[in-house]
DNA sequence: TACTAAAATTAGGTATGCCTAACAATTAAT
DNA sequence: ATTAATTGTTAGGCATACCTAATTTTAGTA
């Protein structure tokens, strides 16, 4: 059985070797983590001698099978949360996140299991990320970048990649949420940000670096825009 | 501010103080919370030096002001989680209680206020205890035992005075639970046992040691019961 | 290649929360 | 009132999860 301590580690890593598909380095980890690098080798050590990890000096942080499968199983418990405070709790975007790491440290799979039913049994957490199945697997979605769409498109906002609160503070107010409807009334060719219309035909231009960062799909089949 | 691990300390004193109206010794303390005396002094001197508790050797363990509603507040987050389990998630009353142990360290008012309301702002929780409110006070019920009770009497389960799995896991098999109906069809003199009816006509007879533990209101207006 | 910046490691330290064993004080029982 | 049992206290220790400061290793660059 895994530690609730080795917990984080676990999903910090899975998440760094996504994003860069693989070498995670000490330091990396530490200031993921908020932690010094000594604190997290003396772990690392552990998680390793634990067969959760693989860890060289030149090769970075590997998780395992085993690693992987557990760091999925965290994966899952926080998503879920995630979900069901926003969805059922009715916390904003940007609250969830916080909490949900606290939550998934009870330990009832059980309680998981009500809290995803009570939440409707998503395939989607409120930032638009896959919740993996029990025994791992992860759903599909055509989530692109908004960045990527043409004029006109109609799409709906699945979710977002960063998780920093200015950035879904910024949204929160601006009130672009999960399943928010967006159409792309213009994008500006000489930057690339681009005039979205929604809700009531209110309207506001985003900056390309926002529009990268604000993950969608189409609505319309069919719909031109670039993956 | 409170720190997570002094809050069971308070809500231990405060269980303790209830039953035994106020003395509070280390050693009843310790053995509640599984722990050693010495463990226990420790914390309890840091406890005194942040004014949440008096203790003198003679005097025992006292929650001062600020201890009491701090506690109260512990209770509160407690019978809450408690009634969110059984209610919405359907959790068996014999379940509750480890769990809601452990989402009482969840520190968030705000989560507490959604899941209050999910589970339909109840003023008892499964095990038929009142919530307190937010200021600490707590409402008040008619709830008496069982074992009070006069041939005949129709009342209706608000509770129990024990916790341990053996007696929940009784009552479990028993089918009888929370909000219950039950029919005092006769109470045999010579030992006080009386003879339940519940459910479809199905009836056992309970030990006054039972008896004892289930906490009942009548249903019937002017019911001759006891108090 | 030699040098420097960055990353990793080692050594040693702190606070927390628990423990056992030994001793002291209090309370209860003969 | 003395003894025995219970309760409280002290001292010292262990594991965990952090830290800083100093050193070594690795990697990038002039």
């Amino acid at each position: 059985m895994i530690k609730t301590s080795d917990e984080k580690y676990l999903r910090a890593i899975y998440h760094l070797s996504e994003d860069k598909n693989n070498k995670v380095s000490l330091s990396e980890l530490a200031y993921y983590l908020d932690l010094k690098p000594p604190t997290v080798l003396e772990r690392v050590h552990v998680l390793q001698s634990e067969k959760w990890i693989t860890y060289k000096k030149t090769d970075g942080i590997h998780l395992t099978k085993t690693g992987e499968k557990e760091a999925l199983n965290v994966v899952r418990k926080h998503r879920i949360w995630e979900t069901f405070l926003h969805k059922i709790c009715k916390f904003s975007w940007s609250e969830v996140h916080e909490l949900a790491e606290q939550l998934q440290n009870v330990n009832s799979e059980k309680l998981i299991d009500r809290i995803y039913d009570l939440s409707g049994t998503p395939k989607f957490d409120p930032h638009g990320d896959p919740i993996p199945d029990k025994s791992g697997k992860l759903p599909v979605s055509e989530r692109r970048p908004l960045l990527n769409s043409v004029d006109g498109c109609k799409c709906v906002v699945l979710g977002v990649n960063e998780d920093s609160n200015e950035f879904l503070n910024y949204l929160t107010d601006l009130k672009i949420g999960l399943n928010e409807k967006l159409i792309v009334e213009k994008v500006f060719v000489f930057d690339g940000s681009m005039k979205i219309k929604y809700r009531n035909n209110e309207s506001v231009i985003l900056s390309p670096k926002v529009a990268e960062k604000i993950q969608v799909t189409c609505i319309k089949p069919n719909c031109p825009c670039k993956n």
